[in-house]
DNA sequence: AAATTTATGTCAGTCATGTTGACATATCTT
DNA sequence: AAGATATGTCAACATGACTGACATAAATTT
């Protein structure tokens, strides 16, 4: 059940481009690594998540809200548009779902009554927690034979991957004020 | 490096284990600059094959079926199964677009003639090569000021990131065996 | 040869999460 | 008073996951 028709082909970073049948630009140059390394990274990184939000009903999109709202306490609704990149109908649901079942609490701003300013409960916390427990774990165990100065690296790399020209305010906060635009 | 919080609170990856209100497990301890950095790098890394995959009518899924049928000529069904982790009904409907739309092409098995052996035609390799330039540009525009042995320390991070307990196919190929160590 | 297993394909329905567009309400700004 | 802003909500729809059931062809086992 296992033919091994894996190794040849192009899967070698530079067979592609040699064989001259392809008119496709510089195929021999790409970051084929990189680009699966980062694919199957992923994949697993956030399957830890996955599968302990399972046994509480909340897919993906509940954790990347109650992860910044716990990060970053008083996060507007309209921040956190801006950090997921996704429509206020769509926040709206998982918000509401959230709120509901008592996970994140809503408060009315000091300044502007009209901002909703977000804030995880001990409940939301608690989740936070146990789901960013389970990627401490396999990023801690990732990073246990590179020393400080490998880290960095790391952290540089990650950091260069993201775009900055129009950073949200969770950004601003990640890169300091070093960004192009800052906003307000 | 980068404490600034825009808003009051437990941003500060200390501040909230010290605070003694949540019961969560070794808060202090969480890799949040890490989690934090790949979902951001990640956003923006499959942000530039999105955006391009509108103009072919695509989505991401189609994405993933290319340029894994491109990278690993012969790809069975079912091992594009296991490397994607989704159903065949998913995988079903996106590769019959595929098919339909002359970017893949199946060719009966020669051992098994059960087996449909898929292969990327020029037009698919044309896609292929088109988006992996997009990552490719941003891969090596983060790694620009990165040395040799710091590109090897991100690769060898990534790698550890990733599940070994089951490696499908093509995993096995990234690994170069089919060893099934467990990730520690 | 017959029965079973395997590899693939497909139909039907559901769910989660994204989208657009329109509109309502409260509040701040001018 | 008028307009802009922050938020919430209704309705409709698209994508890409899912489960479950079933069909077909080919390989394997009995």
């Amino acid at each position: 059940m296992t033919d091994i028709n894996f190794s040849r082909g192009p899967a070698d970073p530079d067979s592609q481009a040699a064989a001259g049948t392809s008119p496709g630009p510089r195929a021999g140059e790409m970051r084929w690594d990189i680009i699966e390394l980062l694919f199957f990274a992923y994949r697993d990184f956030v399957g830890d998540a996955d599968h302990e939000l399972e046994a509480f009903g909340f897919g993906r999109a509940h954790h990347r809200v109650m992860h910044f709202v716990y990060r970053y306490p008083g996060l507007k609704v309209a921040d956190l548009l801006d950090v997921l990149r996704i429509t206020k109908q769509s926040l709206g649901r998982v918000l509401k779902q959230l709120l509901d079942e008592g996970y994140i609490i809503q408060k009315t701003g000091n300044n502007d009554r009209r901002q909703r300013l977000l804030y995880a409960t001990p409940k939301g916390e608690a989740l936070v927690a146990k789901l960013a427990g389970l990627q401490t774990d396999r990023i801690t165990s990732a990073l246990r034979d590179i020393n400080p100065e490998g880290v960095a690296v790391i952290s540089q790399f990650l950091r260069a991957m993201i775009d900055r020209d129009d950073p949200d305010k969770v950004l601003e906060a990640i890169f300091g004020t070093g960004s192009k635009k800052p906003r307000e």
